[in-house]
DNA sequence: AACTATTTATAAGA
DNA sequence: TTCTTATAAATAGTT
């Protein structure tokens, strides 16, 4: 329908292939445009061109998400529903874990004890017992840690002085810095622990909580 | 283009409506085909006919969900995907706090502890410390309640069977009954408290942990 | 589903 | 782009 018949392959010419999709895009949108009302049909027409620029035809009475909600009624295509309600149930799951999970903790803190049976606070209070001791246990062994690189640090600080007065003030050994700077953490814990052994927190004050 | 020319207005004569819609229903697949050729452009086209016929016409090398992708992304309309979006993030946000209520758990089961310093330790231990009384409080709490339960029923059984040779076997108090019901997991409560005081179990055995 | 007189779309040119 | 126009293509009404 043209002054010559044409081929139907791609329009090699870019400028021609641009004025030609112009053309029949506004040729099918008026045949679009004709059926949606002759037929009464609804019609969702999405185009885009090579250069990638984007129009769209909608019929009357209906938006394009209607649309493809319809579409996949109709088709039994599924285009994202599954995924999106594989996902929900997901995060369901997740959030009753997530409850369950801070019930724990807030019981393992002393609350919420209603919930338990006589049976149950029994093993609360043995595992808490038990677990007790083991963060104890860590605990003296960090001490003991820290003290020892406080020692170490003192020897090393008593010979970096000696050190000094040998040359002029210019020597550091790789080890003296080394040492030196876990040094200010060693003092102020080794204080720390002699001034106050055990710090009494607040029940719910501490540093674990979550936000 | 016919034998006649036609207004753009609904047939309302059913049949000619359907004949109709069939033929130029091929027209316009036909065209959008010719069209992705010629201009090597991406068309969707979907319609549904007056009487809820579904019939789709898609151009090569995309599919109909790519297609709404690109259509998105390209007119900026938002069918579902801030919504998807806000939950994903929702989704990432939950594991990771989970992730957190987990490794705290561990922690207040003496597991974990190379992660906390010397103060989180001492914390954690103070902590658990005023939980531990907490929940040894509510024990010996609940055990006198139980205890006094199990001296009701005793006394409420004792009556009952005075009354059961008074009446011949068929008087029940409203009381008696309720205090009946409970009495089961009294006396059962009872014994165990008599012959296993504390039972001990092992670290990580427990009821309280999650799947 | 075919036919065909006509209308409509559009290729090429300006 | 838009207009023009010769011609191809689509299709309304008919069989």
């Amino acid at each position: 329908m043209g002054r010559g018949k044409i081929e139907i392959k791609k329009i090699e010419n870019a400028t021609n292939r641009q004025v030609t999709y112009s053309k029949r895009r506004n040729g099918l949108f008026k045949k679009a445009q004709e059926l949606t009302v002759l037929c009464d049909a609804k019609v969702s027409l999405i185009m885009f061109s090579s250069t990638g620029k984007f129009h769209e035809f909608l019929g009357p009475n209906i938006t394009t998400k209607g649309f493809f909600d319809l579409y996949q009624k109709t088709s039994g295509i599924d285009l994202w529903n599954s995924h999106y309600e594989r996902m929900q149930e997901n995060y369901r799951r997740l959030k009753e874990i997530n409850k369950k999970l801070r019930r724990e903790i807030r019981q393992r803190m002393g609350g919420d004890l209603n919930e338990l049976n006589i049976k149950e606070l029994q093993a609360l209070e043995a595992n808490m017992d038990s677990a007790l001791l083991s963060i104890r246990e860590r605990k003296v062994r960090n001490l003991e840690e820290r003290h020892a690189n406080l020692v170490l640090d003192l020897e090393a600080k008593l010979e970096g002085e000696h050190g000094m007065v040998e040359n002029g003030g210019y020597y550091e050994s790789g080890m003296g810095v080394a040492v030196n700077g876990a040094s200010n953490n060693s003092y102020a814990l080794r204080l720390y622990q002699n001034h106050q052994p055990e710090p009494i927190l607040q029940h719910g004050t501490n540093d674990l909580r979550l936000a």
